[in-house]
DNA sequence: TGCAACTTAGA
DNA sequence: CTAAGTTGC
């Protein structure tokens, strides 16, 4: 038999620096080979074969690749079913443990409890880590113990402990990193292997750009006064590397927290969000709160297309909508706009949105993205009173004063071409007080 | 400008 | 019991 050798498991957390799950492996094992698998079960399921976010990973898992070719190791790339895979690589290995960081959403819950017990019937051990978020569903709760599901004091104890958590030295603070590339000599030392492309895999490169990993320090600083202009280059675009892990939430967390609040806020945010969906499964499936499952969308399907090419005749909302089909990004204060005129305006169930935004977003975190969405639909936490209705009109005077954002992205706008609004404000924003009301009143009765 | 069809957290 | 919440009128 082959020597014994250890497994980590990269999935979220495509960097070799900074990876908590990754240093605990090579600090505590010796011939650590790092494996990545193209999961059939979610790639299956994606229609459109340019998707940009496979070809992003694809790109990273190369580069990685290449970094471990340099020290002699490799990167074990498989195409697959998870399960099916881990049963081939137990063939091929001897296999002493599995180290792993952990992953929140159902579905990857649901897949490492089957490796786990596949693996344990072979007495491996299987090793998992926080290294997503800051701080996971137990360590910031209320005093009795239980999840907060409003998010200002769930951020007041986040931040302090975030604060006892930076050390001091002299006139320099830090939150110290994992230092893996100490413990590099405990990689596996062997011949890479050929990965395989993405066009063995049925996926084309992609013509949309990826946002750089690097933001500027001056948008981190001035994110408080920038962030809510869509016209502006104001926001850090970092979301799609947070979701695959190719910068460390540890890192821009502790350089947000010396820089910018706002900015520090949005990283709760994303916290938050995970927490919810970890103590709560449920709101991947429908409302947080039961009783606004008794809403009676209208669910038009005319409308709902609408929506998606942006023709509602709402022109921040079009172009909102242009600009995520088009560049797979959307500004942050217009996904607010458009989600809360879906589920308001149109009376369409947020789900249907949620499922598009996933679709579509390059940055798609199913934790924020559902949270976003309930929180917009008012079904969600943190007390969204759904009778607050966003008033696309003003959202668009205050937000995009010169209408830049809208000329960008709806040419045509000002014109005799530019389609009429698909309903009158007043009236759906009527409608929907009067469906709200209703669907609350049928689930008191 | 202050209140509002909701709901929670923490006095 | 009261403040507060990515707001609107």
């Amino acid at each position: 038999m082959s020597k014994p050798i250890t497994i980590f498991w990269f999935r979220r957390d495509l960097r070799l620096d900074d990876n908590a799950g990754f240093y605990r492996a090579l600090k505590n094992e010796k011939n650590v080979l790092p494996l990545f698998i193209f999961d059939r079960a979610i790639l299956d399921k994606l229609a459109n074969k340019k998707d940009a976010r496979v070809a992003f990973i694809h790109n990273e898992i190369s580069r990685l690749h290449t970094e471990l070719k340099e020290q002699g190791s490799t990167m074990l790339v498989r195409y697959g079913t998870p399960e099916k895979i881990w049963r081939e690589l137990m063939k091929t290995y001897t296999i002493k443990s599995v180290y792993t960081n952990h992953d929140y959403e159902p579905y990857a819950k649901k897949r490492d409890t089957a490796v786990a017990s596949l693996l344990s019937k072979k007495d491996i051990s299987f090793h998992t880590y926080k290294d997503h978020v800051i701080f996971e569903k137990d360590e910031v709760v209320k005093g009795d113990g239980t999840p907060y599901v409003v998010f200002t004091p769930y951020s007041k104890v986040w931040k302090a402990k975030l604060k006892s958590r930076i050390t001091q030295s002299g006139e320099t603070y830090y939150l110290k990193p994992y230092p893996n590339k100490k413990y590099f000599k405990n990689l596996f030392q062997t011949k890479p292997e050929k990965i395989i492309s993405l066009k063995e895999m049925g996926f084309e490169p992609t013509d949309q750009t990826i946002p750089n990993r690097s933001v500027t320090q001056k948008i981190i600083k001035n994110y408080d006064e920038t962030r809510n202009f869509p016209a502006i280059n104001g926001t850090s675009r970092l979301g799609l590397h947070f979701r695959f892990g190719t910068i460390s939430i540890r890192d821009k967390a502790f350089k947000a927290s010396r820089l910018n609040e706002t900015f520090l806020n949005e990283l709760i945010w994303r916290d938050f969000y995970a927490m919810i969906l970890s103590h709560f499964p449920h709101v991947a499936e429908g409302p947080f709160r039961a009783k606004y499952a008794q809403i009676e969308w209208r669910n038009n399907e005319a409308e709902f297309k609408a929506w998606c090419e942006g023709k509602t005749g709402y022109p921040i909302v079009d172009a909102g909508m242009r600009e995520l089909n088009t560049t797979g990004h959307m500004h942050n204060r217009v996904r607010m706009i458009t989600a809360s005129f879906l589920t308001k305006h149109l009376l369409i169930n947020w789900q249907w949105g949620e499922a598009y935004f996933a679709e579509k977003l390059l940055d798609f975190d199913l934790a924020s993205n559902n949270g976003g969405w309930q929180w917009a639909a008012g079904t969600g936490t943190d007390a969204a009173p759904y009778f607050r209705i966003f008033n696309p009109y003003t959202q668009a005077d205050k937000f995009d004063k010169e209408k830049g954002y809208i000329k960008k992205w709806v040419p045509e706008f000002g014109t005799d071409e530019y389609v009429g609004a698909i309903v009158d404000h007043k009236e759906a924003r009527e409608r929907c007080l009067r469906v709200y009301k209703e669907g609350l009143a049928k689930a008191e009765g």
